[in-house]
DNA sequence: GGTTTGGCCTGATATGGGTCAAGGCGCTTG
DNA sequence: CAAGCGCCTTGACCCATATCAGGCCAAACC
């Protein structure tokens, strides 16, 4: 399935788009748009490794990448999970650190590159921009806080079952009773070391949630019958 | 062993000497130390609970505190632990969010708060100190990563001699023959919910680290025998 | 002085989740 | 079509760490 196809993209678009840049005017959109430079990624092509250093930050422009962990016996940490229109790699930029985690295309993936020049400058120029980007970096370090509790204070199934709920499209609050359908965005594996757990465990946690009637599992589609107590759910 | 002696601070230097304001000016500096309002607390008294809004950062001017997430069995897990001289709660500052995590003191404290406006008002005014501030968070994202990191892929023994490097003064890469004193910042009990431990297990460890005779405990006081062989220390 | 309290250690036991090994299912490829 | 390869599942077993329970010591308090 060869992504062959002319792939076309409005790229002041797509970054107008970023949570970080919607209350940014145009005309600095379209500054960044003329800097950024397309990136083609075969799957499982490195996008950098930990330890290279960060020249700017990278919007995912379709497909989709993992950010993980090495570790000298095989076995990966999945960091994060990262889809079209997703940005990443921000926060580097201000440090003169060299990447902390590398980046692997799980699929065939275009990304974009904007420098960081390009950023400084308008932190430079725009106050505003600066501010959006202050909040952008707090809502990382907010969610990765979330992680940490999460890993620490929940149990392999309740993290599963947190995941679950997350990537319902109503966003969180909404637990309704109807049956809610979730596509998980990867293969189990990598979702598995994302939320800290072996395929194995994984596995057998979906089994359990299902044969407790509480979710049905069909390959990469899985439907919640029943959110509330999917929620409630507990061991 | 009450803190009766009348405790006089330089604020202003206080605040010029934090990693974010390094390279202010003295004048912006002295704007925020006007504006900033002391805040005593006993040991054990909470400075804020999870959920409350914020309205500035803090600066720790003499004692400890402690961030951590609350957890319905009583068993809370430690975040942080932030003693003289830091600053926390930077990040929350830019989201409309609650604080994730609650603070409270865990000796005789006295902090120094400084109210957002102000903060606010010099990103607005002065780019450098937007680029410092997000220098700064991208630092507290990085080492939160870290912490992931340290969680996911280590085992508790190796989490502890991490630790203890850590506290090394000379700072990490010294991994000198000679022997180094540590002294723990605070209970052994926080310290081991800091690593996602359980005080038991922190002691047994600390006994099987001293039987290899890589370390002595003597209660706060830790001495490395040999920095480079406990950084190899393995299972 | 006795008693309480908090911090720490130690031993016995339990268990969540990892590890190892085997096999199935569904692609892709020749 | 068969072969091969990823991905996933399943079962048996094991181990690192938690849990539970008891006890020690020093400081604080009556």
């Amino acid at each position: 399935m060869t992504q062959t196809n002319d792939f076309r993209v409005d790229i002041p678009e797509l970054l107008a788009r970023q949570p970080l840049f919607q209350q940014m005017s145009m005309e600095h959109v379209n500054l960044m748009a003329t800097q950024a430079r397309e990136k083609r990624l075969g799957r499982g092509e490195m996008l950098f490794q930990k330890g290279d250093m960060p020249r700017g930050f990278y919007v995912v422009i379709f497909g989709q990448l993992k950010l993980a962990f090495p570790s000298s016996a095989g076995n990966e940490k999945v960091v994060d999970i990262i889809g079209p229109k997703q940005s990443f790699g921000e926060a580097v930029m201000f440090m003169d650190k060299p990447y902390p985690v590398f980046a692997e295309a799980i699929s065939d993936t275009l990304v974009l590159h904007v420098p960081r020049d390009v950023i400084f400058e308008l932190i430079r120029t725009e106050p505003t921009f600066a501010h959006l980007m202050l909040a952008g970096l707090s809502l990382r370090l907010h969610s990765l806080l979330q992680d940490v509790e999460t890993y620490s204070l929940r149990s392999s199934a309740q993290r599963v079952v947190g995941y679950l709920l997350q990537q319902c499209p109503g966003d969180v609050g909404a637990l309704g009773e109807g049956e809610i359908q979730v596509t998980l965005p990867t293969t189990k594996q990598i979702i598995a070391s994302r939320l800290n757990l072996t395929p194995e465990t994984l596995s057998r946690i979906f089994h359990d949630l299902a044969e407790a009637k509480l979710i049905s599992v069909q390959g990469k589609q899985i439907t919640i019958n029943n959110a509330r107590q999917l929620r409630e759910y507990d061991i």
